[in-house]
DNA sequence: GCGACAG
DNA sequence: ATCTTGTCGC
C-alpha cells in the first residue's frame, strides 16, 4: 500500500487512494463510497444547518469554497468559513462532485460549529448513478446531507403546482430520486434530492422553511455571497 | 447520428 | 461556474 503525503487528498477518499485522476478512477470511488450511503426517513428537528457552495474565478482557475452555518430558528449566522483553492477535477457531468469536493471538505474543516445537517448546491441521489454532490459529502463527513439544484441532471417530473409548496416526483428510471419543489408562487421549481441519512419529506419541508422569501434556501444565498467574495 | 448533460 | 442589457415591479 503506498503511502500518502498529508498535502494530498487522501482523507477524502478512503484513506486509501489518492483523488481520482481520471473520469475511471473517479467512477470507481464512486462505485465504492456509493454502498456507504445511510438512508434516513427524519422528522428532525435540526439547530443548526450549513449551505455550502464554490464559485470560480473568471479569468484564474482559482476557486472559493465557502460553508455558512445558520440557526434554523432565526437563521442568524452560527459559522462561517471560506477556504481558496483549484478545481480538482474538469467538470464532467455525473462527476462534478470530485471537483468541487476537497475544497468544500477544506471549508467543514474550519468550521467551529459541527452543523447537524447539510444543504448542497447540486444533487444528492438524483444522479445516474445515484451519488451526487451532497450524497458524497454526506458519506465523507458522516452528516445528514441533501441537495437543493437549481436544473435537473437526471429524471422527469409532472408540471409542478403554481402555489409555494406544491411538488412533483422526480423520476428517473422508474425510482423517485427526488423532488421539483416550488418555493416560491410564480417561480422556477428547484431539485431536491436525499444525500445521505435524511428522508425526502424533511429535506423539502427543511427547503421550504429556508426559502420564506426567495427561491433558493437562505444557506445557498448565505453560500453564494461569501465563496463570491473569497475569491476577492 | 442526435440530443442531454448538477456547477 | 461565468459573461451578457434591458425591463418590469416593489
Amino acid at each position: 500500500m503506498t503511502r500518502v503525503t498529508a498535502r494530498d487528498n487522501s482523507n477524502y477518499c478512503s484513506g486509501v487512494q489518492p483523488w481520482p485522476r481520471t473520469e475511471e478512477e473517479a467512477l470507481a470511488v464512486q462505485d465504492d463510497l456509493r454502498s456507504r450511503v445511510v438512508s434516513g426517513n427524519g422528522p428532525l428537528a435540526p439547530a443548526t444547518v450549513a449551505g455550502l457552495d464554490v464559485a470560480y474565478s473568471e479569468d484564474d482557475d482559482r476557486l472559493a469554497a465557502a460553508v455558512v452555518v445558520l440557526n434554523t430558528a432565526d437563521l442568524s449566522v452560527a459559522d462561517t468559513a471560506v477556504v481558496r483553492g483549484r478545481p480538482a477535477f474538469p467538470y464532467i457531468p455525473g462527476l462534478f462532485a470530485f471537483r468541487e469536493v476537497p475544497a468544500l471538505m477544506d471549508a467543514l474543516d474550519r468550521l467551529t460549529v459541527r452543523p447537524d445537517v447539510l444543504i448542497c448546491d447540486g444533487h444528492g441521489l438524483a444522479h445516474p448513478r445515484r451519488f451526487g454532490l451532497a450524497a458524497h459529502l454526506g458519506v465523507l463527513t458522516d452528516l445528514p446531507a441533501f441537495g437543493v439544484g437549481k436544473t435537473r441532471l437526471v429524471g422527469d417530473w409532472e408540471p409542478v403546482g403554481e402555489p409555494r409548496g406544491a411538488r412533483s416526483a422526480l423520476v428517473d428510471a422508474g425510482e423517485t430520486v427526488g423532488a421539483v419543489l416550488r418555493t416560491q408562487a410564480g417561480v422556477k421549481p428547484v431539485f431536491v434530492s436525499v444525500g445521505h441519512r435524511i428522508g425526502l419529506e424533511p429535506a423539502c419541508e427543511l427547503t421550504l422553511r429556508l426559502a420564506p422569501r426567495y427561491r433558493l434556501p437562505e444557506t445557498t444565498r448565505a453560500a453564494d455571497r461569501l465563496c463570491r467574495d473569497g475569491l476577492r
